[in-house]
DNA sequence: TTTCCTTTGAAGTAA
DNA sequence: TTACTTCAAAGGAAA
């Protein structure tokens, strides 16, 4: 098991985050990884073919349409990141990350800065890209960066699927640049690095408009004016502050003498000029946002109540006027979500699907199929990006979101009895992967967490849980079933159970049972509960008959073809009764 | 137009 | 410490 830095205190996600599991479908996923592996390689390669064609081309006028001027912020950062998370989906698929060279660190986070140059001499990619972040005027050898004065924007990207891709242009760690890629994005180099633009007609190189900037910076309509320089982020003195600060989020008086070095080296070359002297107010006086920001007027999520009282008590603006502005900071992404941005398109291309719980469940399943570095990589994306977030808002908490989001329906009617799972699930399971579109992930077929009994647990085994305990581990199979209607068929695992996933059970819950649906049991946090109790109801047909429960005679034959997994599992069938 | 669905993980709250 | 809740992304579906 790869260890990922010793596990320090400040190693979320580490050690403990390594999802242990093989099974013996491992082999020829890896097999089929490489194949997909070289497909996507050639697609990178096409891509950059059609990159230049269209970079020669005013080509892009359709994308250019599709941008709006005054593009929501949100959405533009949204774009961005997608495009990072495609880039970053693309350079590995490239094979750069299929060779690790730190075993521990399997997924090669940062370059080594102090020697980022290939064996050969030569300047990583990644290097090049980190160095353009890090020091965005530097001219980089390799033209990898400031050729891209003229290279796509955001803008380019599709709705969905980013188009564009600079694998060679990313960094393996552009998740964490959605703090800022608007800024720092190497496929995407902020106007500062890029004073010209072409104009899309002419061809002619020009000083853009303010609005124009918006693929880049994308301006609130009231915030254009705010940006006193285009290098301002380079010159806190007289620039503008770049980020937003939350309301009374900064708890530490001077943010950036709270960054540890390495966070610093990471975090400065976006935004160091702004943590170092925060805003006086709460505003975002750029406009520019943070990908983590979602301005009120893009996610309407009122209520003064919703503001820390922090945000009120230091506040002098009154709290109505101040959740108008109060940017909406997001939480970082977990390794998980980042995989999702990652992968979606690529299982949304693959399957057609486009109903995102089912495709969610897709990527649910290849998650836990994927092997520990792969993992790793995610956790460490997503340690990195929890590390910049802190630092980027460090008086942030999660609680401040708590609430801006309207409380979803679900959990157990007061009325109803709690144990009562049949009853509790009022909604349908949606047919989300209809069997003909069983497009399913390597998970159902090279040892999903269900199709891994070998080490199921550890398959299961959350990050914040990191060992299953022995008594999880030791749990048997069991298979229960529910008689009729409301019947559940109940496979049970014994797994893990993020604590989250007491509130997806509770979502899930809500789920009807008309249909037949699967329940994978969920308990709570991997050491919370060793009684798998609650069981997360699956969409009958979303599942993979490797996942059905064998009373059917279709789960059966599904079971049977996958006796061979069951085999070295203790496999208890049981009936639960209606309740 | 808003919410739900669905996934996992992180972080928060309550007991 | 444990158990549970909320939110993060995504976008079609449903209300």
């Amino acid at each position: 098991m790869p260890q990922l830095n010793g596990g320090g205190g400040d190693d979320l996600g580490a050690n403990d985050e390594m999802i242990s599991f093989k099974d013996e479908g491992e082999q020829e996923e890896k097999i089929s990884e490489n194949v997909s592996a070289e497909r996507d390689l050639d697609d990178v390669k096409s891509s950059l073919v059609n990159e230049s064609e269209n970079n020669s081309s005013s080509s892009d006028s359709e994308q250019t349409e599709r941008r709006p001027q005054t593009r929501p912020d949100s959405e533009s950062y949204e774009k961005t990141r997608d495009y990072f998370s495609e880039a970053l989906r693309r350079q590995q698929d490239g094979g750069f990350f299929k060779s690790p060279h730190y075993p521990g660190y399997p997924f090669l986070m940062i370059p080594d800065l102090t020697n980022p140059y290939l064996s050969n001499g030569s300047l990583s990619p990644s290097a090049r890209t980190y160095l353009q972040m890090k020091w965005p005027l530097l001219d980089v050898p390799g033209s990898a960066g400031l050729k891209d004065s003229r290279s796509p924007t955001p803008g380019h990207l599709s709705n969905k699927v980013p188009v564009v891709q600079h694998a060679h242009h990313v960094h393996p760690l552009t998740p964490l640049i959605t703090y800022s890629n608007e800024h720092f994005s190497p496929g995407t180099p902020p106007s500062h690095l890029s004073p010209e633009i072409l104009d899309p007609k002419t061809g002619i190189p020009r000083t853009p408009h303010p609005s124009e900037l918006s693929p880049y910076y994308p301006l609130s309509p009231g915030a254009v004016g705010s940006i006193a320089h285009p290098l301002s982020w380079l010159m806190p003195q007289q620039g503008q502050h770049m980020y937003s600060i939350p309301p009374g989020g900064f708890r530490h008086p001077y943010p950036a003498l709270a960054m540890n070095a390495s966070m610093s080296s990471l975090v400065s070359s976006r935004f160091s000029p702004h943590m170092v002297t925060p805003p006086p107010h709460s505003l975002h006086q750029t406009g520019i946002p943070h990908p983590a920001i979602v301005s009120p007027a893009i996610k309407q999520e009122p209520s003064s109540d919703n503001i820390s009282p922090s945000m009120h008590a230091k506040s002098p603006v009154p709290p109505k006027k101040e959740e108008d502005k109060k940017p909406h900071i997001k939480k970082p992404l977990n390794a998980f979500m980042l995989y999702m941005k990652e992968m979606r398109a690529k299982v949304v291309a693959e399957c057609t699907l486009k109903e995102s719980a089912a495709i969610n469940q897709i990527l649910g399943r290849r998650w836990h199929s994927l092997s520990r570095e792969e993992q790793a990589k995610y956790y460490e994306l997503a340690r990195k990006e929890r590390q910049l977030h802190s630092q980027l808002y460090p008086g942030w908490s999660a609680r401040d979101n708590y609430g801006k989001r309207k409380k979803r329906k679900r959990e157990n009617k007061p009325d109803s009895k709690p144990e009562d799972f049949s009853i509790r699930t009022k909604k349908q399971c949606v047919q989300y992967l209809p069997s003909e579109k069983m497009c399913d992930s390597p998970a159902s077929s090279h040892g999903s967490m269900l199709d891994s009994p070998a080490t199921p647990s550890a398959a299961l085994a959350s990050p914040a849980a990191p060992a299953a305990t022995h008594s999880e581990q030791a749990q048997p199979l069991s298979l229960t079933t529910k008689p009729e209607g409301r019947m559940h068929h109940h496979f049970s695992l014994p797994g893990k159970a993020s604590g989250s996933t007491s509130s997806s059970s509770s979502s899930s819950s809500s789920s009807s049972s008309s249909q037949p649906s699967i329940s994978i049991p969920i308990g709570t946090s991997g050491s919370q509960s060793n009684t798998p109790i609650l069981t997360r109801p699956i969409p009958f047909t979303s599942l993979h008959p490797s996942m059905l429960s064998p009373p059917s005679p279709f789960h059966q034959a599904a079971l049977h073809s996958h006796h061979a997994l069951f085999q070295s599992q203790p496999l208890s069938l049981v009936t639960k009764p209606t309740e």
